[in-house]
DNA sequence: AGGATATTGGAATAAATATTCCATTTAAAC
DNA sequence: GTTTAAATGGAATATTTATTCCAATATCCT
């Protein structure tokens, strides 16, 4: 028995160049689970047969004569089709790996550091809900301004944020703890304010704190955290859950820079709406 | 019975408002299918269970105390979202990239920097020349301790780089102009250092300043810019030209990050195995 | 501390699903 | 056109996988 091919890649390869040789069922087949991947990945035998209208035993008799022992085999490698179509990257980084060879270290670092981000990027839009940006966007845009709280990792997409914010001439004020005085400036947070919050793993006591006092004072909170079950998602408003690349145990901040500079050109977008609606037709530009 | 979410949103939504009433058992799987969703889209009761450490029963607990009938339903959930994130993206991308202008709403904006930056992150790696790579760890490597400078914009980049080298033990130094004390902070810089300035386009007078001073004290000097012409590179003994993404004219700075990124883990690495042949093993850790 | 209640692990069972096998049909060869 | 070989469908079987149930354990309450 001809050994099976160990990817998806192999699979095509060796469907196309023995597909002369199959039988009209089978060539049928074959055909069929190229043209459904997806379907072949997730749906049961009985399904798929149903849908490319053969019997469960065709495609059985298709896996075993590309090599396969049974069509579970088979099915291996569309599941890990999926889930490495998807950035997973740890297939991409091995090929990475053998395609720059002679390099230095510190050069195919910064190769995977650039692809474990660019994976998290393809990932976010696509998991951040629209609605939760949209209801983001009105909280920012009725504030009167916005306190922006993140400490340790997070303080540096908290002082991106804020600088974005005063980018589109949105009064934004960062919690920065500088001098010890974390306590008189989350006092001067408002009624009329809205407070976003950032903050990572070991959730910091302070942006805990500061979402406490938030809420009690009323103001509406937004939060940019690693998970949905993060403490500090019981105090918010909306939610926003991102996922960061891991390279050598250094988390990056990647994606969350992405949905902050989104959610500041959002708010100034916005602005420039009303106002031109309205009175100022203030257009911002660059930097 | 409470009726079951019918989509990974809902489910999300639902773990984290019920996960407290949850026993422990119970909260620790609801965890680890919130953070392997991938894992149990594909795999069975049995494997899951096993890694999340847990025994089956208790996964199957799980899906009915959430209202879904039995562990495959909710199962459902997570293959359904693994299959709408894939197809997707190209029609998003080209949606976004063939609608100039029209319906700015939040996610295509969302869409179009995750794009732009991802574009970007591309080309990075390729851009780098290596040796420039090697001879700024060389500089690190070799200076008791790395004065980081970077105005306005930059300043975000010169946060971070400050921040990731903590990380890694290296002593740095932020001249962040705090108090208006420039110039008392670019005077502790001494020959023994080096200096890392990070200067975009309107390139601001002090990171030119602390260049010029630097050279005059005879520090090494690194310098991440925009350009090949830009004035700081005349200074500089060694000089990273990035490429940044520019979206409704608000300029990003994901390149920069990972570049900055890149350099202060490689030096991390560097110094790992200098102390791993020399007399500490001192192995650093996390976040 | 001691009983009551909820939680948990694991083996027993049920259900779903893949695979085999054989009778039947279709195509090929002479 | 008959014989032979290959291909096919579908029911029977084997295997894998989900689910139930009960005994053991932990937790809570008085």
């Amino acid at each position: 028995m001809t050994q099976p091919p160990q990817s998806y890649r192999e699979l095509e390869t060796l469907i196309s160049a023995e597909y002369d040789t199959l039988s009209k069922r089978l060539q049928q087949t074959a055909r069929f689970i190229l043209d459904h991947p997806q379907e072949v990945a997730l749906a049961t035998v009985a399904k798929i047969a149903e849908q490319a209208d053969v019997t469960p035993s065709t495609l059985i008799r298709l896996a075993n004569s590309l090599g396969f022992n049974g069509f579970s085999e088979m099915q291996q490698l569309f599941r890990s089709r999926l889930v490495n179509e998807l950035p997973n990257y740890t297939e991409r980084i091995s090929a990475v790996r053998s395609a720059t060879g002679e390099t230095p270290d510190s050069t195919q670092l910064l190769w995977e550091f650039a692809d474990a981000n660019r994976a998290v990027l393809e990932q976010l839009p696509g998991r951040i809900d629209p609605e939760a940006l949209e209801k983001a966007l009105d909280i920012f845009e009725q504030a009167q301004s916005i306190h922006v709280m993140g400490a340790r990792r997070s303080f540096m997409v908290a002082s991106y944020m804020t600088y974005a914010l005063a980018h589109v001439d949105k009064p934004a004020l960062l919690i920065s703890g500088l001098g010890g005085m974390y306590g008189e400036q989350l006092r001067a947070m408002s009624q009329h304010d809205a407070l976003l919050t950032i903050s990572y793993s070991p959730y910091a006591e302070e942006s805990q704190k500061a979402c406490e006092d938030a809420h009690q004072r009323g103001l509406p909170i937004v939060v940019i955290t690693d998970s949905t079950l993060s403490p500090l998602a019981r105090f918010a408003d909306v939610v926003f859950v991102v996922n960061e690349a891991e390279v050598k145990s250094f988390r990056g901040l990647t994606a969350s820079f992405c949905l902050t500079q989104t959610l500041a050109i959002g708010l100034g977008v916005r602005q420039n709406k009303s106002s031109e609606r309205g009175l100022s037709p203030d257009i911002r530009k660059d930097p």
